[in-house]
DNA sequence: TTACGAAAAATATCAGATATTATTGATTAC
DNA sequence: GTAATCAATAATATCTGATATTTTTCGTAA
């Protein structure tokens, strides 16, 4: 009886989680090429895992695979932040007024819960601790997601979670900091869940969403 | 200077799109295992390579890559089948509406000329000729596609593509035929394009879709 | 019938080989 | 001096075959 079925079970996809982080969170840059030789080391794997692993993210548009000149990481431009981020807008805002109208109280808990971890981690940020940015977004997305799991549909979920991590990689690039603004439309995002307010939430997240892209755009952080 | 340079300029590609294309025209069906073994010989493919190929149509979800048990087409029910249908009513929707804001007169001009296609053939199947469904399938995305061309975001459009090939599998698993109804509306969804009348487009929309969900569900095409 | 464990099948992963394609740099022509 | 040409180099796409694990299968014992 094997204790632990952790969901990585395969070596590869050890890798291919390594790889999608350090893409998202910036440590391979955009438009890097991604020579095979090169990442064997580094990631633990052979060429042909790697292959899989990009062809993977190539599908996921994290990476570029350009017919048979190997792969990159994906550009970035301001107008590809603007797709994704009303993207995100039209995915999130639709989920959540579906979520709204049916979640019920272990929903209900579970979006408390996952505020509360996060609105302390905010707290701590604020307080000075920026040691915490990987974590604070991991909370982030947790708390983005439970809004929208009483949603009733798993494709919306995980096309969800796909462009919520290219829009994170857009905040991570631009290095995008607003922390009390965020933290106090997080506060609202709970109020109007726990309120079932969608259109409320739909405001708010319009809010929440936009100002980065604003301020990535008005202080020029992205090429183009 | 080579004459052609298609965009399948490797030999993996065609293999992935052959598979690709016997999942959504239900050759392989659902649930189906796919053994590596026996995948190359018909595809022409070694075993890294379909394994190539399946990590990709695995991260597009049109195969289910389970741990360390291989390959297998991905399940259907109806469920399922619902989500992808309301996934595809908010993309498309919300598509048409940019787009019938933003497109200029070589967007209509092509919006009509696909139409045009479509409805010929629309003409000839309804005729009695049913020996083009595949063609017929082909112009119908052609036509959707047209209509939200202008809708000026790559991201949107690419994951609309995505979810109307689930939808377009749905469709031929379930056998369903409703030519006339559904010329009918592609005439609707035309003129409301011309007239820029996202909201009666919508409409349309949303009874094209659903119409074959319920139809589906009726005649319990699918199980559970 | 259920439980257990050994044999067989399949998978994940790797390494190395070949053919094809891109890239680079030097050479030549204008 | 710039542009075109072509050989040398590097990188990719693809295949074959090998090894270690993991699943599955199936017969035997409880």
């Amino acid at each position: 009886m094997d204790a632990m079925i952790s969901a990585d079970a395969t070596a590869g996809e050890a890798a291919y989680r390594q790889i999608r982080h350090d893409i998202i969170f910036g440590k391979l840059l955009p438009g890097a090429r991604l020579k095979l030789e090169r990442l064997r080391e580094p990631y633990n794997a052979s060429v042909s895992t790697l292959r899989e692993i990009l062809n993977r993210l190539a599908s996921e548009r994290l990476v570029l695979a350009e017919g048979q000149r190997g792969f990159e990481v994906a550009p970035v431009s301001q107008q590809h932040f603007k797709e994704v981020a009303a993207m995100r807008e039209l995915l999130e805002g639709h989920a959540m007024r579906e979520s709204f109208a049916r979640g019920d109280v272990e929903w209900e808990s579970n979006v408390l819960s996952a505020h509360h971890k996060l609105a302390r981690l905010e707290q701590r940020m604020s307080a000075g601790d920026a040691s915490a940015t990987e974590e604070w977004k991991r909370y982030d997305r947790e708390f983005h997601a439970a809004l929208i799991s009483a949603c009733g549909s798993c494709e919306l979920m995980a096309a969800h979670r796909q462009i919520f991590d290219h829009y994170l990689r857009y905040q991570i690039i631009a290095v995008i900091y607003r922390g009390d603004d965020a933290s106090r439309e997080h506060r609202q995002l709970l109020d109007a869940a726990l309120a079932r307010d969608h259109q409320a939430a739909a405001n708010v997240l319009g809010r929440h969403i936009q100002a980065c892209v604003e301020h990535t755009v008005r202080n020029g952080l992205l090429a183009a």
